[in-house]
DNA sequence: TATCCATTTGCAAACGATTGCAAAAAAGAA
DNA sequence: TTCTTTTTTGCAATCGTTTGCAAATGGATA
């Protein structure tokens, strides 16, 4: 530690012969200070290293600048290799945050009890929330509520609430790579979705029957199947769906993990991709593009997204302004379909 | 905002009838307390969801008990896809230090203004810094020094210098991964490696040149080329070293990613994978084994690294004791070599 | 010179916890 | 009962900022 015993505005005041008053309101550039003095103090605390210290600060005006993100009831998965997602997300908001001044914290929720929220919350730790979770937690959110946290979620919001959201637009999405593949030629079109009675993914299978029905086809139950987007389950429900339907032609999943899962499941059962099977994925994260057999997918704009988050969740935090914004998808055609 | 007027310890002082000291010590559980009246406070405070103030207890204690992750000179490209190595450590960092009682912060550090380092540790806003980089930053490890910062790298640390360290056996990695190809028969064996001047690089060829020698056989500056760990930078080495030696029939990339573009280089060039050229990566990384051939690599145990980074770094805060730790790596035997 | 506005600055009271020290209460000894 | 000793609690100072209000400073004007 160096022997440096100037580190707090009171040192600098003493230096430069004011009252801390003073140099507090140089280093926050306010307006009623004589901008003379308002440069030389700030040349004074730069030379001696010294910023306004954090806890101090956050004391007395009582916020934190500071949000967590939060992932109930994946704490452990959301930052395994199986989540690419959550981490792609990270990037967003993490940047975005930043830009706006405030800092990133990685919360420790845990899902089971609710309450948790407060130990950042009511403690002043953190401003506010960002919760990004593969389905929708009711129970975190009713709690957020009653505490009067603000935060934002990822995700179709749930009927009867009011709250910030960001959501990709999951029904354009279902009907973009439903379209591609019947435009291919393809007849027998799978769905093989995430959680079923998540909206998301009953939004992405609107958009499926949609177009399906537009081009006067039905949907067929056979053709259906569902996993939980871990690589585990993808290459379940894509055995499941070739058992129930081996003519199948085509496959749209809604993630690119359960994606690479199913190429590898039907590859093995001797069927080519895509001459045989055309697979169209979801989300486009960074394995899509660098897998051996790229990936035709549906990108959601990951990194945008987070940055969406970051910037409505600060506006409402300012502002109490509640946003919902749906981020616009494209399709991405590349080998596999 | 609920209405809520009782968040402080001296709310529920007034309400337990004792003084805001003995709330303080039963929130900490402090010895020096009889239990029954720890007891009843402790059931009071969480019946009305009090929790300590943590920006004063930090004030007070001088201590913010968060550690930042800080990444310099790639703030973006460690969120990018391109890094899934970063998003992996982070995760064992992150697990770690929440079990140690840390928060992790997502620190905002400008790599060409080392100072800016200050502004989170002489604020008091951080108690340490774990850094993350894909190569030694010299001006950053001398500012933390410089300014008594708590810090540990991931990777070998520099000399003449005495720092906290977790780096990977990189000089057994490289012998492992070439005396793979060696016994696969392979005879002229290349090295892509990361950047040239980073000792981790070195200590990879070093193996890589011991197993060669070992084995009785000699490197061949033809066979040797460099990338920087991005997608680009490996398609990019992988053509010349395909120009330069064109009857090559085994690689040693140091990295996953470089490795997946590796493969689509060779691929491209007519030549097959693993039966003409051989492909060995590092990093064990996910898409190593999501990708549809997948990669034949060194594990790095990317998460435990992470874990091991944040244990010590809170023993170095707690005991100044400086530790420097090697974690070992093994080979993963896929499909691509 | 005296008076009157702007401008600039300083005073001092918060913000909500922790903790050394001393006082009070309880328990034990004589 | 009285005097120690031990256990339990409270007092009050402190951590480093911010900010409403009042005081001081400096021209400009009469």
């Amino acid at each position: 530690m160096s022997k440096k015993s100037i580190q707090t505005l009171d040192d600098i005041a003493r230096l430069a012969k004011v009252s801390k008053s003073t140099v507090s309101r140089a280093l926050n550039d306010s307006p009623l200070l004589n901008q003379k003095t308002k440069d030389r103090i700030q040349a004074l605390a730069k030379k001696h290293n010294v910023s306004i210290n954090v806890s101090a600060r956050n004391l007395r005006v009582r916020q934190s600048h500071t949000i967590a993100i939060v992932t109930p009831g994946l704490e452990k998965k959301f930052f395994s290799p199986e989540s690419l997602f959550g981490f792609e997300i990270l990037g967003g908001i993490g940047n975005e945050l930043r830009s706006l001044g405030y800092d990133l914290l990685i919360a420790n929720i845990d899902s089971t009890d609710p309450k948790s929220i407060n130990s950042y919350f009511g403690s002043g730790r953190v401003d506010g929330f960002i919760v990004v979770t593969p389905y929708t937690n009711q129970a975190m959110i009713e709690k957020m509520i009653e505490l009067g946290a603000p935060f934002i979620v990822w995700g179709v919001p749930m009927a009867g609430f009011d709250y910030c959201s960001v959501t990709g637009d999951n029904i354009t999405g279902g009907m973009l790579a439903t379209q591609h593949l019947i435009q291919l030629g393809r007849q027998r079109i799978a769905f093989l979705g995430g959680l079923s009675d998540d909206l998301t993914v009953q939004h992405r299978y609107q958009g499926y029957e949609n177009a399906l029905k537009a081009a006067g086809r039905r949907t067929l139950s056979k053709l259906i199947a569902y996993g939980d987007y871990s690589y585990a389950s993808g290459l379940d429900a894509m055995q499941r769906l070739l058992k129930q339907s081996p003519d199948l032609d085509a496959v749209f999943v809604n993630s690119d993990l359960m994606a690479i899962a199913a190429i590898k499941v039907i590859l093995e059962s001797g069927r080519r991709v895509p001459e045989d099977v055309a697979v169209v994925g979801y989300d486009d994260v960074s394995i899509a593009l660098y897998n051996n057999l790229p990936l035709t997918t549906i990108r959601q704009n990951v990194p945008l997204a987070g940055q969406l988050l970051a910037q409505n969740l600060i506006r409402y935090i300012k502002t109490g302004e509640v946003s919902h914004v749906t981020t616009s998808v494209e399709l991405v055609v590349r080998k596999s379909a």
